[in-house]
DNA sequence: AATACGGGGAT
DNA sequence: ATCCCAGTATT
């Protein structure tokens, strides 16, 4: 890329952006702690879904401190429904080493903000330049894509993103590119007509620009069968029990599952549960994750054993799987209320 | 270099 | 029903 189309590039997009940029509410305040938590938790997840959860969380959370010395079940629960749980429980270590290392300020030095927990070389440039005014490049699924197209590229590079930054204008040129690939350059049919760089892009000209960035071929979603136990005590109360503290949903409480086609019988086994009387067969759920797929069968059951009964405002402390709290909902009106 | 990791919105 | 997303950590 030679330095004058380098420059008509920055110009035109920059220009732009301060007539079509997002009024986002997230961006008004750039607080280092703000921008962390907007970053972590917009991660493969809407800016609607955000709004809300941000403010929720802050509210809770108001800053590097008070989240260090929260628990951890307290975080996940409002965590509960952005789904990528890791995040939740990074952002919670991230704090608690911001404490012990930093003072409890979120810290300038790239290569302090790079050992955080969650804060990978994205999250690490959008808070260097968003929060610090630092010349870092934010490359994210936008700027791959409208990069890939813009220089006909299979995929593009964080090292063609760094080459193009203007100087000195990182936040809003980092902010231009998403706006760019948000509004105009979007993943299945490019708007090249509002495009202010339609006439600069390799990519449209050669008739590919939809097809750019080229995307890896995906397998199917293996499905898995799950049985679970809408288990209640003689009170009405919900039984739950919590996932390991790794993998899938770490950390959430769920009904008593079993994968694999088990019967009721056998999850009240597996689960050391004592049943009274008949179960009762639910409609089927199937629920999608992103790499399988459940086919949940539940079944409401009464009993006893070693799980944790809540009552309806117990529950909504908890941090819900998803399946789980989709049930718990569907079941809401017949779990007892407290006295 | 692949894969695991949620959920919701757009098409 | 499928694709996609303000990615990161692990293997």
């Amino acid at each position: 890329m030679d330095p004058v189309s380098t420059e008509e590039i920055q110009r035109r997009l920059l220009g732009w952006f301060a007539r079509h940029r997002r009024d986002l509410p997230f961006r008004r305040d750039r607080s280092p702690y703000r921008v962390l938590l907007t970053e972590v938790m917009s991660q493969q997840t809407a800016a609607e879904a955000v709004g809300h959860h941000l403010e929720r969380f802050l509210v809770r959370f108001p800053d590097v401190p008070t989240l260090a010395a929260a628990a951890e079940q307290d975080v996940l629960a409002l965590w509960q429904g952005l789904g990528y749980y890791s995040r939740a429980r990074n952002l919670h270590r991230a704090a608690r080493m911001m404490v012990e290392r930093f003072g409890g300020h979120v810290p300038a030095d790239p290569a302090d903000l790079r050992a955080l927990p969650g804060v990978g070389p994205y999250i690490a440039a959008a808070i260097g330049s968003f929060a610090f005014g630092r010349d870092a490049a934010a490359f994210d699924a936008n700027a791959a894509r409208v990069l890939a197209r813009l220089f006909d590229l299979d995929r593009a590079t964080p090292g063609l993103a760094e080459s193009l930054l203007p100087h000195g204008r990182a936040a809003d040129w980092n902010e231009a590119v998403m706006d760019l690939g948000a509004l105009v350059c979007v993943p299945r049919a490019p708007r090249c007509a509002l495009c202010p760089l339609a006439d600069l892009c390799a990519g449209r000209q050669a008739g590919r620009a939809a097809s750019l960035p080229c995307k890896p071929v995906r397998r199917p979603r293996p499905e898995v069968e799950v049985t679970t136990l809408v288990l209640r005590d003689g009170a009405g109360r919900l039984g739950l029990v919590q996932r390991p503290s790794a993998g899938l949903l770490a950390g959430m409480w769920e009904c008593p599952s079993v994968e694999g086609g088990a019967s009721p019988a056998e999850v009240a086994r597996r689960h050391s549960l004592d049943l009274c009387g008949e179960v009762e067969p639910l409609p089927a759920l199937r629920y999608t994750f992103t790499h399988r797929i459940w086919r949940v069968r539940p079944y409401r059951a009464v009993g006893h054993g070693p799980v944790r009964w809540v009552d309806a405002a117990e529950m909504r402390e908890l941090p819900l799987g998803g399946p789980s709290a989709r049930l718990a909902v569907a079941e809401g009106a017949r779990i007892a209320v407290p006295k």
